[in-house]
DNA sequence: GCACACCTACTAAACACTTAGTAAGTGGTC
DNA sequence: GACCACTTACTAAGTGTTTAGTAGGTGTGC
């Protein structure tokens, strides 16, 4: 983990990661029969830990949409995390990626539980119009904390990614529940 | 430049780049001593045709904004440049990358540009309270932009950067100046 | 005695970069 | 306008290093 996030997929060696972890290269190749699969299991492993960290029941609604603000506030500890994903995520849309089909996934997954989060909480009907909202909403929300993550390994003073993921979604919230005073509350 | 987006710089061959080019890889080093130079090189030559275009006057206030909607909108239709910025900006917080004071330096300009920009637009003070909200938006719409990229190169279909950008925009003007109502229009 | 966990030793390819050369100019002098 | 000194724009053929991956072995525990 630390060493693909140090350097990305392309530029990280077995022989790095396999002193880190104390044996050899061909060591790590016995576990790991390549170093594309190595990688995959690192990001799946992951997500296993944070889906277990998060316990079996996920927030739904505006809880949700808070516990990504939580997220992002503990990600300020958590550099080398912050630093894996944001790294690969963005090298993995180079050529034959390894990591292509794995975010991919993971952003469509992302982007259908930000929307369905939104449309709760604001409020939002069934219609084209309301569904789109939802959509470009929640794929900014996405976007803003990934793109707060660059900008925060570059020059961690000059970002404070709580603030602005907060300021983001109230923003986003007032603005969409604004446009339908209908809405029951 | 395709090569550079395509694979990344580590990824990216000078064997690549000199056949792209129609000569040999000792042809590319004798105009660029290195490949780190060479990855420099085409940044500044980027950053030097795209301030060209842009023309000697930079738009201000709202009006700059809008030009970053705009340029979200141009971004749809120009993958190669869009996947150079999103793949290298990433990239570039590995250890020892070549483009990391360049995207610091870029970043630095940006955020002071976009800071500027609704300061102006949304009448904001000079308090330490008013500032730093200009700041978290800031940051908050140059990481959106950023954000939506690396979603909408991997699956174009899923993201509309456009509409997310404008959005967000919208949102966290209404959102700041409605917190200061008593600011004048 | 067999499976597992690993290592040593290797291979073949790819890599950035160097060296030494050539061909085609360019500018100045007689 | 012929000759010389020098520069520019490359190429062919390396160098040494790093790379992922392989083959075959050794020790340990059951």
């Amino acid at each position: 983990m630390d060493t693909f996030a140090a350097r990305g997929y392309n530029n990280a060696s077995l022989a790095e990661i396999a002193d880190r972890a104390g044996l050899t290269q061909a060591g790590v190749l016995h576990y790991f029969r390549s170093k594309s699969l190595l990688l995959t299991s690192v990001l799946e492993l992951r997500d296993d830990s944070d889906i277990e960290q998060l316990g079996t029941e996920r927030p739904r609604g505006l809880r949700f949409l808070h516990h990504l603000v939580e997220t992002a506030r503990r990600n300020a500890e958590r550099e080398g995390i912050v630093r894996l994903y944001a790294v690969l995520s963005a090298e993995s849309v180079t050529d034959d990626h390894p990591a292509q089909d794995y975010f991919r996934g993971r952003y469509a997954g992302l982007r259908a539980f930000v929307t369905d989060a939104i449309v709760e909480t604001c409020g939002l009907g069934t219609g084209t119009a309301d569904a789109d909202r939802a959509r470009h909403a929640a794929n900014a929300v996405i976007a803003v904390m990934d793109g707060l993550q660059i900008q925060w390994l570059l020059d961690p003073a000059a970002v404070e990614m709580t603030a602005s993921t907060e300021l983001v979604i109230d923003a986003i919230l007032a603005g969409l529940t604004r446009e339908r005073p209908a809405a029951s509350d």
